[in-house]
DNA sequence: GCAATTTGACCGAC
DNA sequence: GTCGGTCAAATTGC
């Protein structure tokens, strides 16, 4: 009964919500004109206007809340309890009205929006898998918790084969060569700057090979740890994008990282948003305790978010050729993300007048494009 | 020059 | 023989 009045409640909860965040596009939109002069002439009113856009977004974020929580409801009851308790909002509320709460908040916005449901990492996981509840629970997680890591107790995955089926051919799943220990992982892929970006990790990658795979419609690639021949660390990892999910990457990661247990080694950023966990190895305990990004509170709190960017928009150099760019390490996918809006917000002087476009473009339209390429 | 990616070739597991 | 994983020369941008 109770569920029933709670699905009847989100279709229009979802429509507020899509006019709470409209309204805060339209806000930003209007303020992007006024933004040089303002700047210079009128703080204060760019500040007013900056915590208009704010509240706007924060409306809708409250909307959102909703809408997951009653979703969580109607799962509850079904999903396995190793699903952690959602940990949305680390921040306080209260402190919306204030400057220092107002630029964090847009931080988590952004973030928060990124992880939409749009991107289809329900009908995917879904598809994948007969065990719809479990998934159900996963997806409706990867929202709640901002991006946060969910570690997926996942029981259907009793062997490689049917690990194999999530990853490659249908047609003909292959055993593993090797019995390495493996972890693979689900990430969202970034919905804005680089989208062919590999999600960042956390951890620095060098790409050393990109493949074909049979039955496949994208290329793997291949990458190992930048500090391979420095500390001799053997950790590599696999990206592909899911066949009939491009806004996901499944990146499959083998042996561990030593580097970072080096004291000159470089330290690694904190970890980004994970949508899955679905490794399938039989004895995760060390590679899950080094490579799984932790859950921090850290990574979508404002601090970290905040320090996030800095080390986002501090990248900039090195990357080399070939047509590369940047290793995925350098603008992960949360600092991508952050970094460009942050540029479209405050930045933008662009032609298109349309910031906000640039910040939530159609992702349905570059993959479109890209499959057209294909 | 350096460091990183690209890409065809090679190797080994199946 | 096929295919996935890796190597290494070529290429590119800083």
């Amino acid at each position: 009964m109770a569920n029933q009045k709670n699905q009847n409640n989100i279709p229009e909860t979802m429509e507020e919500f899509m006019s709470s965040i409209k309204h805060g596009c339209e806000l930003a939109r209007n303020l992007e004109p006024e933004l040089v002069n303002n700047m210079a002439n009128q703080p204060d009113m760019l500040l007013f206007s900056i915590d208009e856009v704010v509240r706007a977004f924060n409306d809708a974020k409250e909307r959102l809340v909703m809408m997951i929580s009653q979703k969580q409801g109607q799962t509850m009851a079904t999903t396995s309890s190793s699903l952690t308790p959602p940990m949305l909002l680390p921040h306080d509320e209260s402190q919306s009205g204030q400057m220092m709460g107002a630029s964090a908040h847009f931080m988590d916005h952004l973030f928060l929006m990124q992880q939409q449901p749009q991107f289809g990492v329900r009908g995917l996981l879904e598809n994948k898998s007969g065990s719809d509840v479990q998934q159900y629970g996963v997806t409706r997680q990867i929202g709640e918790m901002g991006g946060k890591n969910v570690e997926v107790s996942d029981k259907s995955k009793g062997s490689e084969g049917e690990m194999q089926g999530i990853e490659a051919s249908p047609s003909r799943p292959r055993k593993s060569r090797k019995n390495d220990m493996e972890k693979i992982m689900l990430f969202p892929a970034p919905q804005v700057g680089n989208t062919e970006m590999p999600p960042d990790d956390g951890f620095t990658w060098r790409k050393y090979g990109q493949k074909e795979i049979l039955g496949t419609k994208y290329p793997r690639a291949y990458y190992r740890c930048t500090h391979q021949k420095l500390y001799a660390c053997p950790a590599k990892k696999q990206v592909q994008r899911l066949d009939d999910n491009p806004n996901i990457f499944q990146v499959k990661y083998r042996g561990e990282h030593t580097c970072h247990m080096s004291s000159t080694a470089p330290s690694s950023f904190p970890p980004p948003q994970l949508l899955v966990d679905i490794s399938n190895s039989k004895d995760m305990t060390q590679t899950q305790t080094n490579i799984s990004p932790q859950p921090s509170p850290s990574t979508t709190s404002v601090s970290g978010w905040l320090s996030t960017v800095n080390l986002g928009l501090q990248g900039g150099g090195g990357g080399g050729g070939g047509g590369a760019g940047p290793s995925s390490s350098k603008y992960g996918t949360d600092q991508y993300f952050v970094a460009d809006m942050a540029d479209a917000m405050f930045n933008s002087g662009s032609s298109s007048g349309n910031s906000m476009e640039s910040l939530f473009p159609s992702t349905e339209d570059k993959w479109e494009a890209a499959e057209k390429k294909s």
